[in-house]
DNA sequence: TCGACATATTGACATATATCTATGTGTCGT
DNA sequence: ACGACACATAGATATATGTCAATATGTCGA
């Protein structure tokens, strides 16, 4: 996964109602209809959100009759934790001060 | 850390941008004048992004003399870490069909 | 076949965002 | 005191985003 991909899915959980959506699923293979019960938004809304997730990989999706079920993809999201899972701080403070500006530009 | 915290926080790291410089400040505190080493931007612009990510708790910023060190918020960055490990996609196919919009709405 | 249902698409709109230039603010060295 | 430096703020602009109403598409049951 690159940086990129990484931003993509942050930016696609950077939605309030998105990453609800995410977390309704980690329950499993949920259709829209179902999902659309947990919000305050219009059916279309929704099925935008949706989009956006399965954009930047985080959704599959699955059509079986007047419904369409999605789940998370697992791939994806393995991938994306384990990339946040980096970003880690124990190196806080380790810095040279004289490593400002006067010694890098 | 509410849900809302965490997709603003999210939502910071989306730019890709603002994810790189919270993957370089893994490394240490840094002054600004360093990070904007890194990309091809207007100080402006990074002063922005700074900005972006300090309002949703990921930084602390200390000046001394002309420079600003801008560190990460090791205890928000874990919170935020857990919540997206939590993430997970072991229950996904689990959910009985049964239970789309028929019997929920 | 017909109507109800589940979802997707389109188009519009208000707001948010990333970026820049220009300028302001505070600090340091001389 | 003065100029250079590091950074912040203000204002402008183009683009992106979240939302909805209206409509289209495909499916099922009667």
């Amino acid at each position: 996964m690159t940086a990129n991909d990484a931003a993509s899915i942050c930016k696609a959980l950077g939605d309030p109602n998105r990453l609800q959506i995410v977390r309704l699923l980690t329950e499993g293979e949920q259709c829209t209809c179902h999902l659309l019960g947990h919000f305050q938004i219009a059916q279309p809304t929704l099925t935008h959100h949706m989009r956006v997730l399965a954009e930047c990989g985080l959704l599959h999706s699955r059509k079986e009759g007047r419904w369409t079920f999605y789940s998370l993809d697992c791939a994806t999201l393995t991938a994306f934790r384990e990339l946040i899972a980096e970003l880690d701080c124990s190196k806080n403070g380790g810095r040279d001060e004289r490593d400002c500006c006067d010694r890098d530009m």
